[in-house]
DNA sequence: AGCTATGATTCCCC
DNA sequence: GGGGAATCATAGCT
């Protein structure tokens, strides 16, 4: 027997004997009677105390009848407040301190890390970044269509559950806070409970609620990272790049042949224009310059095909440029609706061609120049005899800037440098060698 | 199934 | 850090 209890006993047993207690509290007499009152209070107080104690063996009328009894006792009042006023004295305050927390930095972690992902927040366009990360991952191109499209399906079904999840969480904690904050509203008039405490016990339910919502939180985030890894893992799983992507990146490669290492700029311009990373870009031009440089010969058709198609751009390029530069004079044989060189985009071909040239490419020259680029190419083409045949046989791209050690000839090839239009230029530098 | 082509990775060097 | 070389792993073709 404890402490506690046997002084209820004792507190009882003084004060039962001289109280009807049946069926209801035993009510001291009204005010008066000053010189005993000290005694009376104190019976009174373990009286009320002893039916606290006792109110859970018995029966539930009986309880709530004493309930009722306890709630009608006149010093009811008066000991609730000082209940409550010592208890907000006591363990609240020392509660209370500790309630202010500084939001968990982990939480903050997980939910940046689910808002970027696209498990969280907005629904439209969710996932798109992570579904363009790995895209780009697994290739970037279209093909990867299929990839993006399981992707994004396991990622709305991660989500979906996640929030089905977090719903139910949510519902969870409000219909316990409910219950709760009704339990103890009810309480409140059996025991010192004020409706601070009631808050403080609902904010301790919500921060119990949102350690469960951290939990679902980070397996959600594991799902994620595992799907992820999934799919970056694929990363061997290579698909080849599109006939596109790799006719531009050849189409660099072969007009550049004297120095094929494009600078960051011109790399960057050629991943936006294969739809490929930066990175796969530095893949391919190193992988091409091996290739190439251990077979020459099984690269040379390829060459010459690239170095025809390249100069023929180059013509078209440059003859819509020169046709910009004229006054459009309706009588030129290879101008209006009838030239093959009237290409609709040819003049951006010319400058996109430019722009992707990664070395002393000078704007400013492009106009002076434009004439004798013409010329250049006009006898590139009377040389040759035509694109079609006469290149073929002819090397135009002889690997001729091989250093005899096999390596590339330093940057400053006067081919690739010194001329302004190079590019499409090129063909005519390469021709040379 | 075997072969070749090709994108990616790794190691090493400068 | 960029590039060369070797290598891996897979796509795609026969």
């Amino acid at each position: 027997m404890d402490d506690q209890s046997r002084m209820l006993q004792t507190l009882a047993g003084v004060n039962l004997a001289g109280h009807s207690v049946q069926g209801g509290m035993a009510l001291p007499p009204p005010h008066g009677h000053e010189g005993a009152d000290g005694d009376g209070r104190k019976q009174d107080i373990g009286d009320i105390l002893h039916q606290i104690m006792t109110i859970t063996d018995q029966s539930l009328d009986e309880a709530q009848a004493k309930k009722h009894a306890l709630n009608c006792h006149r010093m009811k009042p008066a000991l609730f407040s000082v209940l409550c006023e010592i208890k907000e004295k006591t363990g609240l305050s020392i509660r209370g301190a500790q309630e202010e927390d500084p939001p968990d930095p982990q939480l903050m972690r997980l939910d940046n890390m689910l808002l970027a992902e696209g498990v969280s927040g907005p629904e439209k366009g969710g996932g798109s970044a992570a579904a363009a990360a790995a895209a780009a991952a697994s290739g970037g191109s279209s093909d990867n269509s299929i990839e993006h499209s399981d992707y994004r399906a396991k990622l709305t079904q991660i989500r979906q559950i996640y929030h089905t999840e977090l719903e139910k969480y949510e519902q969870a904690c409000n219909e316990f806070t409910t219950h709760v904050m009704n339990l103890l509203r009810e309480q409140s008039r059996t025991r010192p409970i004020s409706p601070k405490e009631i808050e403080r016990m609902v904010g301790i339910i919500h921060r119990k609620f949102s350690s469960i919502q951290m939990q679902l939180k980070q397996s959600t985030c594991e799902a994620v990272m595992i799907l992820r890894s999934r799919f970056l893992d694929a990363r061997r799983k290579r698909r080849n790049f599109s006939k596109q992507a790799t006719e531009i990146l050849n189409e660099y490669f072969y007009s550049h042949l004297s120095n094929p290492y494009p600078s960051e700029e011109a790399k960057e311009e050629l991943a936006k224009k294969c739809s490929i990373t930066v990175s796969q870009v530095s893949n391919w031009f190193g992988n091409k310059r091996i290739r190439y440089k251990k077979n020459i010969g099984k690269f040379q058709e390829e060459a010459n095909l690239y170095a025809a198609k390249t100069a023929v751009t180059a013509a078209h390029a440059v003859a819509a440029a020169v046709q910009n530069n004229q006054t459009n004079s309706p009588t030129t044989p290879n101008s209006g609706s009838s030239g093959s060189f009237n290409l609709p985009n040819s003049g951006d071909m010319f400058m996109n061609m430019q722009s992707l040239n990664g070395d002393s490419y000078q704007g400013s020259q492009v106009g002076a120049n434009v004439q004798s680029q013409v010329d250049t190419l006009r006898h590139v083409i009377n040389q040759t005899g035509g694109y079609n045949d006469g290149l073929g046989g002819n090397s135009l791209y002889s690997p001729h800037n091989l250093n005899a050690n096999g390596g590339w000839q330093d940057a400053t090839t006067p081919s690739s440098v010194t001329s302004p239009t190079e590019g499409p230029g090129s063909v005519h530098s390469d021709t040379s060698n």
